[in-house]
DNA sequence: CGACCGATCGTCT
DNA sequence: GACGATCGGTCGA
């Protein structure tokens, strides 16, 4: 298990990026307790020439400053009041890339998820789709600008790979708004993954 | 199945 | 004052 160094992040091409965060491991140990799931769904945001950014068009507020800062810190924002949305800040300072996390199958801690989501079985939907993964892992707007070399919240990989033709592109979740850009096959994903949001299959 | 809708609130205009 | 990088429930076919 080796927890990501800040060179994973501080690369250019988040789309790469992206593409190597499937497969590896988000954990979050909050209070000494350990959860953690294989990311199996993430979307990449390009900054200021992606019109599905929160920094399109180099727009920066108090929110989404964190984005201008070097990558390999989190980026939480709240969405539609209720949720949580956990992102990778990529790419070096001032140039705001992002990987959105969407999916994870849980490995550590399904007892405490089940607890924090009040759900009661350990199905797919406990870490299937940002909010949800958030909920399980214990991530809040608060955590938003803490690095992930932290004790609490990091990426570790293990070694395990996907096999090239199990992950599909296509094009990002709940983007309409972005007009021709919310084409763009910024999504990656582990095919036939039940814990994979969207439409089914 | 698919379409629709309400929840809920921080952020930006 | 409007609007989400969502979710889960309901309703009708």
């Amino acid at each position: 298990m080796k927890k990501l160094h800040r060179g994973f992040y501080q690369r250019k091409n988040v789309l790469q990026v992206a593409k190597e965060l499937v497969g590896k491991i988000l954990v979050t140990k909050f209070g000494g307790i350990e959860t953690s799931g294989r990311i199996v769904e993430v979307e990449a945001y390009a900054g200021i020439i992606d019109k599905a950014s929160h920094a399109f068009g180099g727009k920066r507020t108090a929110r989404n400053e964190v984005m201008y800062g070097e990558g390999g810190a989190a980026y939480v924002y709240l969405c539609y009041g209720i949720h949580h949305l956990f992102n990778v800040v990529t790419n070096y300072r001032e140039v705001p890339h992002a990987v959105l996390i969407r999916a994870l199958e849980p490995i550590e801690g399904v007892e405490t998820m089940l607890k924090r989501t009040g759900k009661k079985k350990p199905d797919h939907t406990l870490t299937r789709g940002p909010g949800n993964l958030s909920k399980a892992l214990g991530i809040y707007t608060q955590h938003s600008g803490i690095s992930l070399q932290s004790k609490e919240l990091f990426i570790t990989d293990d070694d395990f790979v996907f096999k090239k033709n199990q992950i599909a592109a296509s094009p990002r979740i709940g983007v309409d708004y972005a007009g021709d850009h919310s084409l763009w096959p910024y999504r990656f994903f582990v095919k036939d993954n039940p814990f994979v949001s969207g439409k089914l299959k």
